[in-house]
RNA sequence: GCGGAAGUGGCUCAGUGGUAGAGCAUCACCUUGCCAAGGUGAGGGUCGCGAGUUCGAAUCUCGUCUUCCGCUCCA
């Protein structure tokens, strides 16, 4: 199977949203009431896109390795526990204004004179605190606030000796979760990159104290990895260290896995070097005894923590991008998305050549035994051209198309490549093989 | 939150005070039969929302909501 091959490299963020849009990846939510800032609603196929993408980093954090077990903790948890990690206090910026040029700054970080516009007028400090509110029970006191989880990670921490005492794990290993996830940021922008509710994919890996840079080191290569074999371009991919004075207040050290978007560079993924962060600190505040202790070694001690931490919905924007191409001109134009198959929200459609009262029978028992191994879409509406236009938009990998051949001779059908357009003959009889075998030539065409 | 720009059928837009338009898309029937837009017909908009001015507002004024760009933040 040759490479794919591409005819335009980037794209603008406005035709991405237009064919999210269009063809049912992404609405604005509530847009029936004129739409809520920040928030979007995934439609039937952006459901599957960020649905694999949640699926295929699962399979490989938890479901293919014996190190990582996974959890689901609550939204709601005590204010102790934000309050314990940190964020209740360090989540919250004073920002003053200047009353010159109207940028913001964080109030410790004022200088003598407005470094953009020379005047120095600023504003009483303001706070802004990034944690979502609300009250638990029917009572709106002081005593009933809890907050959204603005990490999921938390609810790792607070389980670590549940999980470690009922699954025997022995450090090193990790939890991993897949949650949502609720920050009142200043500015959310950049469609679904930066959202106020947003969904998470992180693991937390408990390690010996010393190993912990060495296991960052790994996950950082893990990660990149991870991307660049489901179908991300490694050009349109970067490792970035952060400075010292950019880490988050938890964090030792960390690193960025950077996607180039269609305005610029943004972060997919964070591994942070928690250290005992976390962990220390709901020891101290719960009192409960969260140490680790080594048969082996016979220590106790509390464990270091590598979190590699990647946003869910960025992520399937990235995919989104990164795989969109458009071939020809005009009305030749054939907008493709080279999903890797296992990213596609379809991977496999069944076509009729016409809607004919022969075909289209015919047709929808190969689509029954197809959908019963595929993700599959059955489409017999105007012409077979058209519908394959369609499927290459939605980036599906392998078309299925019966014409009379297949009823009046072989009983076999056609399977059409989206990326070379070539199409195979195989018996419907084996039929499966042939497109798993096709799915797994695609895998590895993704992978370089 | 502050500054700037913008909101008309699913999409792209025209219409700048006198009873809502086009192309594309969608749907039905016909046609075609392997790489999109051939024929006929149909559905779909109280012009973001609210108020004001006016005999009359998509069009003018005010408010409000939302989006985009920048400040900030970070998965």
């Amino acid at each position: 199977m040759s490479p794919i091959t591409r005819t335009i490299q980037n794209t603008d963020l406005e035709t991405i949203v237009g064919l999210a849009k269009r063809r049912g990846f992404v609405f604005q939510s509530s847009e029936i009431y004129g739409g809520l800032g920040s928030t979007w609603d995934f439609g039937p196929l952006g459901v599957e896109l960020k649905r694999n993408v949640k699926d295929m980093w699962w399979k490989s954090m938890v479901r293919d390795r014996d190190d990582i077990v996974g959890l689901d903790s609550a939204i709601l948890q005590s204010p102790e526990v934000w309050m314990a990690s940190g964020h209740v206090e360090n989540f919250s910026d004073p920002l003053v204004e200047c009353g010159g040029c109207h940028r913001r700054f964080r109030a410790d970080h004022v200088g003598e004179n407005c470094p953009h516009c020379g005047e120095a007028k600023f504003s009483e400090p303001r706070q802004f605190n990034l944690l979502f509110k609300t009250f638990m029970g029917p009572v709106e006191d002081d005593a009933a606030v809890v907050y959204l989880r603005p990490e999921t990670a938390q609810g790792i921490f607070i389980n670590f000796d549940n999980v470690q005492t009922t699954t025997r794990k022995r450090i090193p290993f990790g939890i991993a979760q897949i949650g949502k996830s609720f920050r009142n940021e200043v500015t959310p922008g950049n469609f679904i990159f930066r959202t106020r509710e947003f969904e998470q994919m992180e693991m937390e890996f408990f390690c010996k104290p010393g190993s912990d840079e060495e296991w960052h080191r790994y996950w950082i290569e893990f990660s990149d990895k991870w991307f660049k074999n489901f179908g991300i371009r490694g050009e349109k991919l970067r490792v970035r260290e952060h400075e010292a004075d950019e880490l988050p207040h938890y964090s030792k050290g960390s690193a960025d896995i950077d996607y180039e978007f269609p305005w610029g560079w943004g972060e997919l993924e964070t591994i942070s070097n928690r250290t005992d962060f976390d962990l220390k600190a709901h020891i101290e505040r719960s009192g409960r005894d969260l140490s680790f202790f080594d048969d082996a070694a016979k220590e106790r001690f509390v464990p270091y923590v590598v979190e590699p931490a990647m946003g869910a919905d960025r992520s399937a924007l990235a995919f989104m991008a990164d795989a969109y191409d458009e071939e020809g001109e005009g009305k030749e134009k054939r907008t493709v998305l080279h999903f890797h198959p296992d990213i596609a929200p379809v991977a496999v459609a069944v076509l009729p050549l016409s809607r004919n009262e022969k075909l289209v029978p015919k047709a929808r028992e190969v689509y029954d035994l197809v959908r019963a191994n595929f993700n599959a879409q059955f489409d017999d509406t105007q012409s077979i051209g058209r519908r394959y236009r369609r499927q290459d938009e939605i980036g599906t990998p392998l078309c299925v198309t019966v014409d009379f051949k297949t009823i009046e001779e072989d009983n076999a059908v056609t399977i059409r490549d989206r990326d070379t357009m070539v199409q195979d003959r195989v018996p419907i009889d084996g039929l499966k093989a042939a497109l798993q075998d096709q799915l797994e030539k695609l895998r590895e065409a993704c992978r370089g």
